[in-house]
DNA sequence: GAGGGTCAAGTCCGT
DNA sequence: ACGGACTTGACCCTC
C-alpha cells in the first residue's frame, strides 16, 4: 500500500505566502475563498447572491485544480486535506438557501462529481476537517443538532464526490470537544447519515480528551493520532510500538490509518537543539505556556521528531500540519524517504 | 497596495 | 469578564 505525506487546506508556492497569499499570486487559482456573514447581510440579495456564486464557482474550480496539481506529485505526496469553505455559509440560516437552488445544487455537484473522478484517476487520498464548532458531544441539544447539519454538510460534499460509500474512503475528522465526551459521540453517530458514518474519525486534543477517551470509540469509529496534540497533553512521544497505537490502528479495520504531525512554533522549538526532541517540562519550567506550545510551526524543522515520527510512517499515512503547507510536507518527504 | 479592524458557530485556558 | 487559541487567517474598508 502506497505510504503517504499529506498537507492541509491550502497550496502556497513560496514560503512568503506562509502570511497570505495576495489578489495577483498565481497561487489564488489554487485556493479557496470566503466572505463574511456581516459583509453578506449588508449587501442588496442578487450582490450576495452573485457573490456567493463567484466564491462557488471559484471554490470548486481551485479545488479541481489542486487536486489535479497533487496528482502529478510523487505517488508518496498525494494527499491533501480540502477546505472547508467550498460552500460558504453553507450552514448559516440566512444564506443557507443559496445552495438549495436547482441551477446552483446541480453545478456543485457537477463539479464535485469530475473533483472525485479527478482524484481517484490520480490516486489523490482526501479529508476533510470540519472547524472548531462542530461539536457532536456538546451537552447542549441545540449545538448537537447545529453541529450534525455542520458534519452533514461535509459528508455531502464527500458524498457528491463519490464517497462515503464504503467505510473510510473519506476522512471526515472532528474532536470529541463537547463536555458529553465520548458518550456524546456514541449518542450522535445514529444521528448521521451512513456517508457520515462512513467517514467520521475521532482525534484526540491537546487539553480536554486524549487518546484513551478516543479508544472508547475505536469499536465505533477509526481513530485518529495526532502525536503533537498527545505530547502537549502528557509529554510523552508516543512510540509506534505502543499498545495503544495498536489499538487506534486497528479502528481503522483494515484500510490505512493517518496519523497528524505537527511541531510547536519554531520561536519555542528554536531554544531547543534540532537533533534532540523538545522536552515539554523543560519547556514550561523555562517559562512556555502550554497553550503557546499547541500553536503550529511553519515547518518541521526538528530532526529528531522527524526520525520519531517516521517509525509510524510504514504503516500510517502522514498528515503535516504546518504553516508552510505543502512546502513543509515535501520536505518532510525528502527528509525521511530514506530512513 | 498596505494596514488595521472584523469575522456564524463552541469550548477551554489564562489573565 | 474577556482575549486567545484551535482545523486553515482571509476579507473588507480606509487611506
Amino acid at each position: 500500500m502506497t505510504q503517504r505525506i499529506g498537507f492541509c487546506c491550502k497550496w502556497i508556492d513560496g514560503p512568503s505566502q506562509i502570511n497570505g497569499i495576495k489578489q495577483t499570486d498565481t497561487a489564488k487559482e489554487f485556493n479557496t475563498g470566503t466572505t463574511t456573514v456581516t459583509w453578506l447581510k449588508r449587501q442588496r440579495t442578487d450582490v450576495a447572491e452573485q457573490k456567493l456564486w463567484d466564491l462557488m464557482t471559484h471554490n470548486l474550480n481551485s479545488v479541481y485544480k489542486l487536486i489535479e496539481r497533487v496528482g502529478g506529485l510523487n505517488e508518496h505526496l498525494r494527499m491533501v486535506r480540502i477546505s472547508s469553505d467550498i460552500l460558504p455559509v453553507y450552514t448559516e440560516p440566512n444564506f443557507g438557501y443559496f445552495y438549495d437552488q436547482p441551477g446552483v445544487r446541480d453545478y456543485a455537484e457537477r463539479k464535485f462529481a469530475e473533483i472525485g473522478r479527478m482524484a481517484r484517476l490520480l490516486d489523490v487520498r482526501l479529508s476533510f476537517h470540519p472547524g472548531q464548532f462542530c461539536v457532536l458531544a456538546s451537552d447542549r441539544p441545540d449545538v448537537v443538532q447545529r453541529s450534525i447539519e455542520e458534519f452533514e454538510y461535509h459528508a455531502y460534499m464527500a458524498a457528491a464526490m463519490g464517497y462515503g460509500k464504503t467505510f473510510q474512503d473519506f476522512k471526515i475528522n472532528v474532536h470529541i470537544a463537547g463536555r458529553a465526551g465520548a458518550e456524546g459521540i456514541r449518542a450522535a453517530l445514529p444521528k448521521l447519515s451512513p456517508e457520515a458514518r462512513n467517514c467520521i474519525t475521532i482525534e484526540n486534543e491537546e487539553v480536554s480528551y486524549g487518546i484513551d477517551d478516543c479508544l472508547d470509540l475505536g469499536r465505533d469509529v477509526a481513530i485518529v493520532l495526532d502525536v503533537h496534540h498527545h505530547w502537549v497533553r502528557t509529554g510523552e512521544y508516543i512510540l509506534a510500538t505502543d499498545d495503544k497505537v495498536k489499538r487506534v490502528e486497528s479502528s481503522w479495520r483494515g484500510v490505512r490509518p493517518v496519523i497528524h504531525y505537527s511541531c510547536s512554533r519554531e520561536d519555542i522549538l528554536g531554544y531547543h537543539d534540532p537533533v534532540v526532541m523538545p522536552d515539554m517540562f523543560a519547556l514550561l519550567e523555562n517559562g512556555h505556556k502550554k497553550q503557546k506550545l499547541r500553536a503550529h510551526s511553519n515547518f518541521m524543522g526538528n530532526k529528531a521528531t522527524n526520525m520519531y515520527v517516521s517509525e509510524f510512517w510504514p504503516t500510517f499515512d502522514i498528515q503535516v500540519e504546518a504553516k508552510g503547507k505543502n512546502l513543509a510536507s515535501f520536505a518532510l518527504y525528502e527528509e525521511i524517504k530514506n530512513y
